[in-house]
DNA sequence: CTTGGCACTCGGGAACACAGAGTGCCAGAC
DNA sequence: GTCTGGCACTCTGTGTTCCCGAGTGCCAAG
């Protein structure tokens, strides 16, 4: 039924809708395209198209637009990811590689990117599941406070602030680290509950209530910080496309961290390349928008996702091999420290 | 020339104008105020009050519209600060008193801004220059790698990744780190280049070149991160209000660090509470907004900057009130802890 | 199955008229 | 001298109508 000059003259369509932005016809089609045919021939095409849902049009008499189910059959057996220039692959290159510490590699990552697509850029902090335990540190701030810190291997650090329940002395801390730190040292985030478990039982009785106050100040930094932190940059790419719905709804989406998270990141596999078009994603408000994301990670660990929003009206081609792109790169700069 | 009657007319078309939306003629004036006189005497005043620059119509036979310079009129002599209901102040408190770290602090603080003025909120993090060192730690990650960590008295963590010169033992590390840490504790940060200037001459030879090299990277890094960081929130909020000027412009501006960074801090007193209205805006792009901003940090020693960006056409009183409201209660946490 | 022809539909732009809001000005009242 | 009511005038925005053109669907012939 779908025949191979249908899904030729499929394709042609998305390729003039995405590059103009104007409906299509069937005159226009056959100038612009090779496709052999004429533009009679292409009427009948588009209108078995269109009743199998894959064009449609705004108005009677108006040219077809690509629906979001068009827009699938075109990623997936349409279209091939464009690789970047060579010059792009440069400039990504010595952009990433003056990054000082995580929270730079993450800043640049996602400003490179919203600029190399011209679109919202997203981008997911190195998960600490898949993190090990670098060192721990436990610095006095007054007699009854103290500052908890956990560096990861990939760079991360967490802090927070513990009140502790009574005067603790310099030399109980210093011993509590040095116990921490030896049991803790390279052991995955995952293994810490089990690692800690047993671990005031161990100690002199006199040491007990600070140690259980401080492991559970620990615990609870792993689990509450489950939720990822994300950021994005690039929303002023978004002012000039025109969304069938409204612009605040994205911007109020883009502020809400669960959101962003559960768009990159609904997905077993996390290194695939996927990509979510229109009323495929799960949230009202992001109907008009699609996303494409990869996942990022040295080897096998895969650490976090990273994507670009936009208009369901993209260049999936171009977008996906930038998005793919920059993975890799993030993927080598980490590996690399 | 400008007598307390023209300033009445003034102060009621700055209302109406806020409220309303739509350039606002004489009738209108004279019904929803009592002002005690008629449309026509009105009219007069309008066209002083015009001629003076305070208003402007935007075609003949339209209503008249403030004009920055009216605005800026009305938020020095026509208007008061509006202080919060007590059930916004609750809010406030219980909303920014669950905070666990500065991060927390400063991403709690914007967002609740953001939400409270529904425009977009400024927040800079509290500055290097006013904070004094807390701690210092460093970190073997490898043989040839460590990282530093600096601790600041109001929470701020600042962490670098140190490539060393040579190979170097634990027991080296562990001496600089006491030495630095004695000689650095409670150090205004200002006052770090000064004290660390002839330290590598009282330590012993062998440890020299590693001790410059950490202390090139402190230095440096005291120095670099004097652009501060800066984060909004609050986008979504520009989308319902319709600029002059492109929001495109207002994103991109908002996005750079820079731009917003002097847009908080052009001031002499940090902790003034000061509106910069449409043109008086250095930033082309950020014509037709106005920014209300104010400082916090605890009693004489002011922290940074915070506050919100709006359309021109903004409720300053309410706007002003909800600023400075959230600028005390920050400060306050921050003194807490 | 493809193609040219043809009648039909509909959106968008141009031309036009019109109501309504608002102004400026003037002459008279207080 | 200042305020007020009246009046003519000037716009903008809106609604109406009309028409062009792009694009379609269908049909009969190749």
């Amino acid at each position: 039924m779908v025949d191979d000059r249908k899904l030729a003259v499929l394709r042609a369509i998305v390729e003039d809708y995405v590059s103009t932005n104007e409906p299509v016809g069937s005159k226009a089609l056959a100038d612009r395209h090779s496709l052999g045919v004429s533009p009679a021939t292409i009427r009948n095409d588009m209108a078995v198209l269109e009743e199998q849902g894959y064009i449609a049009q705004p108005h009677t008499s108006a040219g077809r637009v690509p629906t979001d189910k068009g827009y699938r059959l075109f990623v997936d057996r349409l279209s091939q990811v464009k690789p970047l220039s060579s010059a792009e692959r440069k400039a990504i290159e010595s952009f990433l590689a003056g990054a000082v510490d995580i929270d730079d590699v993450v800043m640049r990552t996602v400003r490179l990117l919203a600029q190399l697509t011209r679109q919202v850029a997203v981008v997911q902090y190195p998960t600490l599941t898949n993190s090990t335990v670098r060192h721990v540190e436990l610095v006095p701030l007054s007699e009854r406070r103290l500052m908890f810190v956990l560096i990861t291997n990939t760079g991360r650090v967490e802090q927070r602030v513990v009140e502790l329940p009574d005067v603790v002395d310099e030399q109980r801390v210093a011993h509590l680290r040095a116990v921490l730190n030896t049991s803790l040292d390279g052991c995955g985030l995952t293994g810490v509950p089990d690692k800690v478990a047993d671990l005031p039982e161990r100690l002199p009785a006199e040491d007990r209530p600070l140690a259980a106050t401080i492991l559970s100040v620990l615990l609870e930094s792993l689990v509450d910080r489950h939720d990822e932190k994300i950021v994005f940059a690039g929303a002023a790419n978004l002012a000039g496309a025109d969304f069938t719905v409204g612009l605040r709804d994205v911007l109020e989406a883009l502020e809400e961290q669960v959101v962003l998270m559960r768009l990159l990141g609904e997905t077993s596999d996390l290194s695939a390349l996927t990509v979510r078009i229109g009323s495929e994603n799960p949230y009202t408000g992001l109907q008009g928008t699609s996303i494409v994301a990869a996942g990022y990670g040295s080897g096998d660990k895969q650490l976090a996702r990273l994507g670009v929003l936009g208009p369901t009206r993209m260049d999936y081609p171009v977008t996906m091999g930038a998005v793919r792109a920059v993975a890799r790169y993030v993927s080598q700069i980490l590996a690399a420290s």
